[in-house]
DNA sequence: TCGTCAACTTAGTAGATGTTAG
DNA sequence: CTAACATCTACTAAGTTGACGA
């Protein structure tokens, strides 16, 4: 289940050393490379250890450089001698997150002037504030924005149209802080309330059975229901439960039978395990009718939840469910994997909704959070989670509009970089020799981000697993290999690791040796000058809207753009359907897109491998069936006999012996099946005599399979080489299937094309390439797809480019 | 100027559902 | 038809980013 592609650590420890509150970042001494002699009024000392330059810019970076020495305690310094002892020096003045005060801003209510947002005063709109116009929904009339670049404006569409099919992309819009005039939904779907257990399950200690108060029980349940995962596995995981565990146990006055609960080892989950299998088990076993009617009362009861009502028109809604109770599973290393998730409760909840819809209702004596009517946020509800303090919203469903349209302008942003990526480029190019340390650091970044697709790479918290991108990456997560190699081993987003070995510019190189200089050492910043907003802000200049994240969207449409265009528009929808896919695994794997190989590939592998063998097995015997009746043919047609020693006796017999063994399973299986079925109908049974007959029949061919190993003689009968001969080609067709699909099913393993599909690879570039090539959309897209790319697939011809 | 954080975007996985080989 | 396998969806964790406040 879980592979090895994440890496996990959990012998980590924290050890508070320093009383500084905020992360320190390590600088090299300036600068001495060779590239950099000329003198300019900024030109920065090229003394290599001591800092002399009292020029403008980089002096007081240079004093930081100075303090170096006494910094190693501020920084956040894991040594790492073989990359999994990973020891952190902990911030002791970290705040605590949790103690933050409540600033409810309400954007809305208040008025235009405290919104001081450029977009609009740009755009030159005038704001039509939900309050004013609710009443004529629909009826909106915006004034025309006067510089909207790339598009030509469109009339302003005014449908009163109470349904989904009003397509966005037709309109004119072009206000994104006010998301919405009334918006009107049923509010959230809460988890179910925790059932007790049956009284004869039970959490054990050593071997006494543990009476659990319910609350207690029930957090006990969670960790039960995980016990074969890798979670439960996790010394980290099991600790955070514990303590979690323990405390609610204390809070409802310990077990009732007065067992004392005090060491992890000592439980045992085992009972309540099987409880849960045991209860899968019969979910599974109740027949397709039950089912249905389950599934039916389970519709109905989510029906009002689906849907809401966004400036009169019916939208979907995504996670209408609050999420359930549990034990937080967080990836990779992180610190607070398997801590209690706590249950959510109306007073938690926020709904966000206009003036004049109906408050959703609730059970007696409960009552929402609170009732915000916020029309700048596309949020229906949220609340705060236990685990980091951060919200939760429920959002409209990915096929909404106001999600459709983000992500039309996300790609509009990214195609729009086309134009400035050619400057950007030559900029960074010539940066990279720039005498400000800054300088030099913003061009190395922006080289890696856009060159290898990483990402930002913002700042972490300790109580979070350590990963990085970018901006954070630390010396020990690159390796220099002269003259211009680099390797990068560093765990990325979700803890999935990014492993690449590369050649780079010669001055990137050079750059880099530069940023690991001593004093710096494992755990130091490798950008100790930069964070992801100085990035996006020196990016801005270039381009607005411009940030980090935008080169990834363009490279991955890029790529696939230029993969696309090299498929020929040949052969079968089939074969061409695996052209796209190998065109869309380009850009997963340059994105670093990775998935678990499932608990069974290699089997799976396995034994599509000796499928393929069998087939050929079957050709070379047909092969050598052609010879039997026609020796001469073999000194005729010398190619096409070729393969026909390539198998060893040794292989051949193992093929045989599979053949053969599947066949027995076959027949006992075949047996099996019969019988139940006629017992069900009250038919006469099979005998096991009848068993035996079908097995004397595989036996023989055992025998002649083992006759023809010894001779090479084939059997024939009455084929002749015409028929031989199409057998042959049937089976070649076969392997040659086989092989495209085995390979495809190899190298697709570890690598998850939905990602880039979903977030990074333009819509468009699938739709055209579909009309162009007379692909069903259906075999690109699923239907969810579809419908979250409906403005990709109406509003695009076969002529669209990226 | 800086840190914080709300809001939005991107991410992999578990489990449901659909498909197909046998 | 059933099991095995593939595919899809729901779920929720984990990123990025701009706005905000001190």
């Amino acid at each position: 289940m879980t592979s090895d592609k994440r890496e996990v650590s959990s012998d980590e420890e924290d050890t508070p050393l320093s009383q500084t509150s905020k992360r320190r970042k390590v600088s090299p001494l300036q600068d001495s490379d060779d590239d950099i002699s000329e003198s300019t009024p900024e030109s920065v000392s090229s003394t290599t250890r001591s800092v002399s330059s009292t020029s403008a810019v980089d002096v007081s970076n240079d004093e930081d450089d100075i303090a170096l020495s006494q910094v190693s305690e501020n920084v956040k310094a894991k040594s790492s001698g073989d990359g999994k002892g990973k020891e952190k020096i902990k911030n002791k003045g970290r705040i605590e997150t949790g103690s933050r005060s409540k600033k409810t801003k309400v954007k809305s209510e208040s008025s235009e002037s405290s919104e001081s947002n450029q977009k609009k005063a740009r755009s030159g709109i005038k704001k039509i504030k939900q309050e004013e116009n609710s009443k004529k929904a629909g009826g909106v009339k915006k004034l025309k924005k006067e510089e909207n670049e790339s598009e030509s404006t469109i009339e302003e569409k005014r449908e009163e149209e109470v349904d989904n099919s009003y397509k966005w992309w037709e309109a004119n819009n072009d206000d994104d802080t006010i998301k919405w005039h009334t918006l009107k939904h049923n509010g959230v779907i809460f988890p179910p309330a925790y059932e007790p257990l049956p009284s004869h399950v039970k959490l054990y200690y050593g071997n006494q059975p543990v009476d659990l108060p319910v609350k207690a029980e029930e957090v006990a349940g969670f960790f039960a229901a995980l016990l074969e995962s890798d979670h439960a596995k996790n010394p980290v995981f099991q600790k955070n439960f514990f303590e979690d565990f323990l405390q609610v146990l204390k809070e409802c006055g310990g077990p009732l039978n007065g067992v004392e609960v005090k060491s992890f080892d000592k439980c045992d989950f085992s009972k309540m395990f099987a409880y849960f299998e045991l209860q899968k088990e019969q979910k599974k076993q109740l027949s397709s009718l039950e089912k249905k009617s389950l599934r039916f009362e389970r519709e109905k009861l989510e029906e009002p939840f689906k849907f809401c009502e966004l400036d009169g028109r019916k939208e979907q809604v995504g996670n209408f469910r609050i999420e359930p109770p549990g034990l937080f599973r967080g990836r990779g290393a992180h610190p607070k994997t398997g801590k209690l998730k706590r249950r959510v409760y109306p007073e938690d909840v926020v709904l966000n909704l206009d003036r004049t819809a109906a408050i959703p209702p609730l059970c007696e004596g409960q009552k929402w959070g609170e009732i915000r009517h916020d029309n700048t946020v596309q949020w229906l509800a949220m609340w705060r989670e236990n685990i980091s303090n951060s919200f939760k919203y429920v959002r409209f469903a990915a096929s909404s509009s106001l999600n459709g349209q983000s992500d039309f302008k996300k790609f509009e942003k990214a195609r729009q970089l086309k134009d400035y990526i050619d400057p950007i480029r030559a900029d960074y190019r010539k940066n990279l020799k720039n005498k400000v340390m800054l300088e030099r650091q913003k061009a190395v970044a922006i080289y890696l981000i856009d060159v290898f697709a990483l990402r930002a790479g913002g700042e972490k918290s300790e109580d979070e697993a350590d990963t990085v991108g970018c901006c954070s990456l630390r010396y020990e997560h690159v390796t220099l290999k002269p003259p211009n190699t680099v390797i990068f081993d560093f765990l990325g987003k979700d803890s999935i690791r990014f492993y690449q070995e590369v050649e780079v510019d010669k001055q990137v190189f050079k750059n880099l040796t530069i940023f690991k200089r001593p004093p710096k050492q494992p755990g130091h910043q490798l950008f100790d000058r930069l964070d992801p907003s100085i990035l996006n802000k020196y990016l801005q200049n270039y381009m607005p809207g411009l940030t980090a994240k935008v080169f990834r969207t363009y490279n991955a449409s890029k790529t696939m753009q230029d993969q696309l265009d090299l498929i020929p528009n040949e052969g079968t929808v089939a074969e061409k359907n695996l052209k796209y896919n190998a065109a869309n695994r380009t850009v997963a794997i340059l994105c670093n897109h990775q998935r678990s190989v499932t608990k069974n590939h290699a089997q799976s592998v396995q034994k599509a491998n000796d499928r393929i063998q069998e087939l050929e097995w079957q050709k070379i015997r047909l092969k050598r069936a052609i010879l039997e009746l026609d020796k001469s043919q073999l000194k005729k047609r010398q190619k096409f006999f070729e393969e026909i020693d390539d198998l060893t006796k040794e292989d051949e017999a193992s093929i045989h012996k599979r053949v053969i063994e599947r066949e027995i399973d076959r027949c006992h299986k075949k047996f099996a099946r019969e019988n139940e079925k006629r017992k069900s109908e009250n038919e006469e049974l099979l005998t096991e005599s009848d068993l035996e007959e079908w097995l004397a029949k595989v036996e023989d061919k055992r025998k002649l399979f083992e006759k023809e190993l010894k001779t090479n003689e084939i059997d024939i009968n009455n084929a002749t080489i015409e028929k031989l001969e199409k057998q042959i080609e049937k089976l070649e067709q076969r392997i040659e299937v086989s092989c495209i699909q085995l390979k495809d099913k190899e190298e697709n393993s570890q690598v998850s094309l939905g990602t880039s599909k979903i977030n990074y690879i333009d819509p468009r570039l699938s739709v055209v390439f579909c009309k162009k090539y007379g692909v069903p959309i259906e075999k690109i897209f699923t239907k969810s797809l579809r419908e979250k790319f409906k403005w990709a697939i109406e509003s695009v011809d076969e002529n669209w480019r990226f």
